[in-house]
DNA sequence: AACACGACCTGGTAGC
DNA sequence: TGCTACCAGGTCGTGT
C-alpha cells in the first residue's frame, strides 16, 4: 500500500525526527534483504533523506546510501528506544543516543539494500519520470506511452512510465480524470492527457496532504475511510460526485475500482 | 518489445 | 471457539 504520498510522508518525518543522526549498528531481523552484508556496513552519519519513486533513501557520509523498496507494509521510522522493536521490525538501523531508524513490514515484501551512492543513479535508472517534479509536463505522461497499446491503469502503475502510483492512487487519478481504467493509452486524445496528468499531480498533493493531516503515530497509516478515496474501495456505494454505484472489477490481476457514471468507456 | 499473468509472502478477517 | 479460505498488492519472472 505504500505509494508515492506515504514514502514522501515517512521521508518528511524522518527529516522532521531524525536530523543528523549517527547509525552505529544494524540489526537484519529478517533476511528479506538482498545485501545483507552490505546493509549491515552501513553505519555512520546520515547526511540526508530523500525519495524516488516509492523509495526511501537514506544518504550516509560514508558514501553508501540504504535503500529501501517499501513493498506492500513496509513503513521506516524513527524510535526513541532501540531494542524493543515493533512487532513486524525486519532492520532496525540503532542510533548514536539511542534510538533507532525501523523497517517495518508485515508482509516482507519490501527490501533493504546498501549503495554506492554514485551508483544510485544506474541502480534508479528504470524508474520514469518523477509526477510532482516541477518540470512534469502533461506531454511527458503522453511521450511515456508512446508505442504502447496496454490499458491505462496497469500503465499509470509501471514504474518505468511514470514512477510512485500504486493500485490506489492510480485508481484515484482516473477518477479525477474521469477516465475509464480500460481504455487503451493509445486512444487517449490531447484533452484527455492534459486531465490525467492534472489529475495524478492534485491526487497525489492532496494524498501527502492528507497523510500528513490523519496519520496518529509512526506505523499507523490511515485507514481506508480516512483515505479520502473516492472510488477506491467503495465498490457498491455511490458515487460522491454523480450517484452512480461504484463497481469493482479485475484488472492485471488487481482490484480496480472506478465509477461508471463518471469514468465512460 | 510489449503485454498479461502468476508467484512470492504473511497477517487479518470473513465465513463456517 | 477454532479452523480454513481468501484477500490485500508491489515487484519480478515467465510465457506468448
Amino acid at each position: 500500500m505504500p505509494e508515492l504520498p506515504e514514502a514522501e510522508y515517512m521521508v518528511r518525518r524522518l527529516r522532521e525526527a531524525a536530523p543528523g543522526v549517527r547509525i552505529t549498528k544494524v540489526r537484519v531481523l529478517r533476511e528479506t534483504v538482498a545485501e545483507g552484508a552490505l546493509v549491515k556496513g552501513a553505519l555512520g552519519g546520515v547526511t540526508s533523506y530523500a525519495r524516488r519513486a516509492k523509495n526511501v533513501l537514506i544518504h550516509l557520509e560514508t558514501g553508501w546510501t540504504v535503500r529501501i523498496q517499501l513493498g506492500m507494509t513496509g513503513h521506516v521510522y524513527p524510535v526513541g528506544q532501540a531494542g524493543e522493536w515493533p512487532r513486524f521490525t525486519r532492520v532496525a538501523f540503532v542510533l548514536e543516543g539511542g534510538g533507532a531508524l525501523v523497517f517495518e513490514d508485515a508482509r516482507t515484501f519490501g527490501t533493504v539494500s546498501a549503495v554506492r551512492t554514485e551508483h544510485l543513479a544506474e541502480v534508479l535508472a528504470e524508474y520514469g519520470p518523477e509526477p510532482l517534479d516541477a518540470g512534469f509536463r502533461w506531454q511527458d505522461l503522453r511521450a511515456a506511452a508512446w508505442g504502447l497499446r496496454q490499458e491505462v491503469k496497469p500503465f499509470l502503475m509501471d514504474q518505468r512510465r511514470v514512477a510512485g502510483l500504486g493500485n490506489i492512487w492510480a485508481a484515484e487519478a482516473l477518477f479525477g480524470a474521469r477516465i475509464h481504467p480500460a481504455r487503451r493509452v493509445d486512444s487517449l486524445g490531447e484533452g484527455e492527457w492534459k486531465a490525467l496528468h492534472r489529475s495524478v499531480r492534485a491526487t497525489l498533493r492532496r494524498a501527502i496532504e492528507n497523510t500528513m493531516k490523519v496519520t496518529a503515530g509512526p506505523e499507523e497509516f490511515p485507514e481506508a475511510d480516512l483515505l479520502l478515496t473516492r472510488v477506491y474501495g467503495r465498490a457498491g456505494q455511490a458515487c460522491r460526485r454523480c450517484g452512480s454505484v461504484v463497481e469493482r472489477v479485475v484488472q492485471a490481476a488487481r482490484a480496480t475500482f472506478y465509477c461508471p457514471g463518471c469514468q465512460e468507456r
